[in-house]
RNA sequence: CGGAGCGUAGCUCAGCCUGGUAGAGCACUUGGUUUGGGACCAAGACGUCGCAGGUUCAAAUCCUGUCGCUCCGACCA
């Protein structure tokens, strides 16, 4: 390609809405343009860049046994009521209707649609097991988009879904697509790692995420250095030791806390209650009803991990005046305890209360089990209770762990101190298990006579999302640094005098159309331009190769062989293409 | 959804407080000079000052509404 002929409009400076270094970048060198907030055109430069990150996927998920086909973006809503996520991932879906006021969906992911064409399509055990897949453009209604296209209304996704007869099958469909998800990513040029993860919207009973470490991913990871372990903050678990007991079973003990509403208040003079002896009491609306959450005064609630507890994602921090309906108290007098709870809730003013059949559910945190002589709210504005002792004094509906990990913490696995770091998520693989399945028909007949529902499995990757996190984590202050595997061309060749009659053109052209017979991608940078702004270009573009070729170094028999992220090297004219090739090859990861 | 800020040339921004002829740099066009790290000179083109309404002799500027964009918050009672 002559750099005349196609378009890359660069600019010197960002446009003031880019935040951070890769949206910056995808701008500045003329990759992507902004049509509206989250929705992005890809301009020919992008869009190579894209395309190659694509075939990667292609080429992995074909090799992995995984069958290409396309699904529709526009979708009935039929059957994401059918599944019940019109309602759980209602906040994510892009609804509109047609001329005829007829709704429907934009796809997010394509769960409903794959098990539904499963469903007729595939009747026995025989047809099994089955790995699809398809590379689309996406939608998701995000509250707030950012970052360019890390988090974008309209993006594409790599989403694949497999059917099988049994969860041993199941297994190894996982495992292969895990294996998949390390070579697409290495491939890629990306330090990405697998996490534990949480399996929100989508649901699922186990699964994992792969993250690219970045200062401004928008995701926490709890890692251990010392063992494998390693997950996604909303999982993340710890040997934390839970509360220690106390030897005294005093009663409880009621005493007047005026204008304290806080833990750290409470921990002051003249309570001196320390944060770790304290309850803290959250109350929470879940699908319009409230929840009671207590954790310790000294802990942070997961929120992740209570609403995966109660199996929705219509989960919020109640309201000031929905916690006194339900509780009868404010927040930061709040408390769980049996008896006060009971007679505040009775209150023939709580009207938001008696509207509600069942007396709100009391989740507690495992760390709490057990744990006497703490202090928490009288659910009476300024009183609190001392020598509560949880198990005899609060009704507790179930124990989990709710808490959020924090650094330092002993690992769970092998009790060495826990690390956190900031990830941008690439990729997310899910074992389904039968909930789609079961939902949506799709069964098989089996080898001995029964019909059973197919176990699923289903495996995304944010393409746009890897594309963007292969900038974020190879840039410098000229520009992009692109692997060789993705970048837009391989190799840029900058001809410092463009006179098409000079002996720079016409060793730039002879070089060009060498590399071009090598299959190499590249381009020439013909513009007739001063040399400083062709060099800025092509590093801010951020091109693997640059061959410079000026009169200069051409009087010393030379071409300039310059690696993006390397030491020019000066090599003879008849030699460069092999030179090139040879670095290629090179920096390719071994097994493409 | 709550709070804050910003919408002026393709991009970055000034002008607004204190109402009176629409500005700068970069980019773009033409001519000339220049030519190894984002050149220089000259001439030029590019704006319903986000949109709607109001106040006023007069609105980019003041007021109201609206749309869009950005940031913070929407766990830590």
């Amino acid at each position: 390609m002559k750099w005349s002929q196609t378009l890359i409009p660069t600019l010197r400076e960002a446009p003031a809405d880019a935040e951070i270094a890769s949206h910056k970048l995808l701008l500045r060198a003329g990759l992507i343009r902004k049509l509206a907030g989250g929705v992005y055109t890809f301009l020919p430069l992008g869009l190579r860049a894209l395309h190659k990150v694509e075939q990667i996927v292609r080429e992995e998920m074909d090799r992995a046994g995984a069958l290409e086909m396309l699904m529709p973006a526009l979708q009935p809503p039929e059957i994401w009521q059918q599944s019940g996520r019109y309602e759980t991932a209602g906040n994510v879906l892009f609804k509109l209707k047609d001329n005829g006021n007829r709704e429907w969906v934009l796809s997010p992911t394509a769960e409903e649609v794959i098990t539904t064409t499963a469903a007729s399509e595939i009747n026995s055990y025989r047809q099994l097991p089955k790995t699809f897949y398809q590379i689309s453009v996406k939608f998701r209604d995000e509250i707030r988009p950012r970052f360019g296209l890390m988090r974008a209304r309209e993006f594409i996704m790599k989403d694949a879904y497999s059917f099988d007869v049994s969860d041993e099958a199941a297994q190894v469909c996982y495992l292969k697509m895990y294996d998949a998800y390390a070579r697409i990513f290495a491939r890629c040029g990306l330090k990405a790692f697998p996490v534990e993860a949480d399996t929100g919207v989508i649901g699922g009973k186990f699964s994992h995420e792969f993250m690219v470490p970045a200062e401004t991913g928008e995701n926490e990871v709890v890692y251990c250095e010392a063992c494998s372990y390693a997950a996604n903050i909303e999982k993340a678990t710890s040997g934390i030791p839970k509360t220690a007991a106390r030897e005294i079973g005093a009663a409880l003990e009621k005493f007047a806390t005026p204008g304290v509403f806080t833990i750290e208040a409470l921990s002051k003079e003249p309570f001196s209650v320390a944060a770790n002896r304290q309850i803290k009491t959250l109350v929470y609306i879940a699908d319009s009803k409230p929840v009671i959450v207590l954790i310790r005064g000294d802990d942070q609630l997961n929120e992740a991990k209570i609403a995966g507890i109660i199996g929705t994602t219509i989960l919020r921090a109640a309201t000031a005046e929905e916690i006194f309906a339900a509780m009868g108290a404010h927040p930061g007098s709040l408390g769980a305890v049996a008896s006060t709870l009971e007679s505040q809730q009775k209150d023939p003013i709580r009207r938001f209360a008696e509207s509600l059949r069942d007396a709100p559910k009391i989740y507690a945190d495992e760390r709490l089990r057990g744990a006497n002589g703490m202090t928490t709210g009288a659910n009476e504005d300024g009183f609190h209770f001392h020598n509560v002792s949880i198990e005899r004094d609060i009704q507790v509906t179930q124990w989990f762990d709710l808490r959020t990990v924090t650094a330092g913490e002993p690992c769970v696995k092998c009790g060495k101190p826990l690390k956190i770091r900031r990830a941008i998520e690439v990729g997310h693989v899910f074992k389904l298990g039968t909930k789609y399945s079961e939902k949506l028909g799709s069964t098989f007949l089996a080898e001995d006579g029964q019909r059973r529902p197919c176990i699923m499995g289903c495996y995304g990757i944010g393409v746009t999302r890897t594309l963007q996190a292969v900038i974020e984590q190879s840039n410098d202050t000229n520009g992009i640094i692109w692997p060789v595997s993705v970048a837009p061309y391989t190799v840029c060749i900058t001809p410092l005098n463009v006179a098409p009659e000079g002996a720079v053109m016409k060793l730039a052209e002879k070089i060009y159309a060498d590399l071009a017979a090598q299959g190499v991608d590249v381009i020439l940078d013909d513009r007739d331009d001063r040399p400083g702004v062709k060099f800025k270009d092509s590093e801010l573009v951020g091109f693997p190769i640059r061959i410079g070729i000026g009169e200069k170094s051409l009087a010393k028999g030379e071409v300039e062989l310059k690696p993006r992220a390397g030491a020019m090297i000066p090599v003879k004219p008849d030699e460069v293409v092999e030179r090139v090739v040879q670095l290629i090859k090179d920096s390719t990861p071994a097994g493409k």
